[in-house]
DNA sequence: ATTGACTTTTGCCATTTGGCGAATTAAAAT
DNA sequence: ATTTTAATTCGCCAAATGGCAAAAGTCAAT
């Protein structure tokens, strides 16, 4: 990882300075004691999710920015399904599709990936490439 | 929180089952030994944010999603809200399915959902072993 | 200097996480 | 059935988190 923890220390220091908080205060606001809130800025411990999720908004930060700041959540997290549909060019799952199964019980969903498998494996082994899709 | 520990271990299993991995083996390619993983799944212990990161990936779930899942993140995130927040009771596409969906070209999922809409109406029109039950 | 009101740091401790190895249980194979 | 093998759970332990209360350290006005 490219951030260490007492990187991460100093941005949360840093930034409770520029809000003009003191250690007490987000304390209070963020119901982590200040002992602890204060280790964490010198790097003596390491914040957990939950910590991280509370001095959050208190400090101005999104959420999952601070995750990735601490590490816990990758750069930037393409999304299997819909936050994907500018990322991914050749593999995507079409909306539409995604629409419509994503309105059925996820035991539909999953069968309709066994018969999927199903059809493949079966036209894996004999070999019938159609093409003559009609639009 | 709307959800539990306990529920998250369901969760957890569940895909794990559905991806079919044994804790072993989820433990081999996630790096958290089977012991924890199993109690985990049981809900005696709670995945850290390191756990859940590690795990999140070979169970095919998205990061922040298992995140939300776990009650890390809050369900903010705007454009899938739905996603997470109508969540496990039903109108949301599983993640293993997208993903696995997706790779498909984009005709496969269409009839793939073509497929899917003939055997609702079946089922919903006649078809299915009617034994004399009026209703 | 000294008192006073704050802010930060430190000691100590309860609680939890997570790993390792042994034991138990489940599944296969002979 | 029994032996073998794989999978899950249990016991124990090291390490880390996080809170509380007391001990510094700061800075103002006396």
């Amino acid at each position: 990882m490219a951030l260490g923890i007492s990187d991460l220390g100093k941005i949360l220091k840093r930034q409770r300075i520029t809000v003009s908080l003191t250690l007490q205060e987000l304390a209070a606001t963020s119901r982590v004691s200040p002992s602890h809130l204060g280790r964490i800025e010198r790097g003596e411990r390491f914040p957990s999710a939950h910590v991280l999720r509370r001095i959050a908004k208190p400090l101005g930060f999104d959420e999952d920015e601070l995750f990735t700041l601490a590490g816990f959540l990758s750069p930037q997290t393409p999304s299997i399904a819909e936050k994907s549909q500018a990322g991914y060019s050749g593999h995507r799952l079409d909306p539409y599709v995604a629409k419509l199964l994503a309105e059925e019980p996820v035991e539909v969903q999953r069968a309709v990936i066994g018969i999927l498998t199903m059809l493949k494996s079966i036209s894996r082994g004999t070999a019938v490439t159609k093409d003559s899709s009609p639009t």
